[in-house]
DNA sequence: TCTGTATTTAGATATTTTTCTAAATATTAT
DNA sequence: ATAATATTTAGAAAAATATCTAAATACAGA
């Protein structure tokens, strides 16, 4: 909630990559984490965070847990930096 | 330089303000930092972060060092959530 | 119910980031 | 050259973040 918890997790490289992962359909924790040479309590730690900031959204489904990215947040944080490129030069008005 | 920098740079909201007060047009250091309620030097840190980040530019003039934003890396940034928004859903192919 | 697998939570440690104070540098004006 | 102002740099302290290990939880299958 919050542009602050937006960018945060963007900040992380490994968030980012999650994300990336993600862009090609849903995958369970697990699956998420073979990507990394971390443990699954780090990944865990990183989902955590993804997910308070709306980026990702988990599907429990039998033993697993699914995660899928929530693209209208990505949406969200290209508002702000399009309004930030926005009417910014002198020249062009309004 | 690279997109590690590009979104650390943007993870602070510190640095956000910052970059929404050069939307208007250049300013001092000094008057960025009359803005908030922290010392020169750390302003000056945040100043240098942005700077790296390529989100600003500097420009010296007489006893002052004045701040413009640097649209181009914003919308590196922007196009790099793009792709992420992208052809993620299986739905809309291609 | 017991065992195994998937994932998270708790607590500790390590690393990174933010902030401050004090000193240094640069430039202008007298 | 000296004094004044603007800003940065250095070094230390405080705060936040990322990571690990070990334990806890949740669920499935025998």
């Amino acid at each position: 909630m919050g542009f602050a918890e937006n960018f945060k997790a963007l900040s992380d490289p490994v968030r980012r990559e999650i994300l990336v992962l993600l862009k090609k359909g849903r995958l369970s924790a697990g699956e998420i984490g073979s990507h990394f040479d971390m443990t699954g309590a780090t990944i865990s730690y990183h989902l955590n965070i993804l997910k308070k900031a709306e980026l990702i959204f988990e599907n429990r489904e039998k033993n697993y847990i699914y995660y899928e990215l929530n693209t209208s947040v990505v949406e969200e944080v290209m508002l702000w930096l399009a309004q930030l490129k926005g009417e910014n030069n002198d020249a062009e008005k309004e």
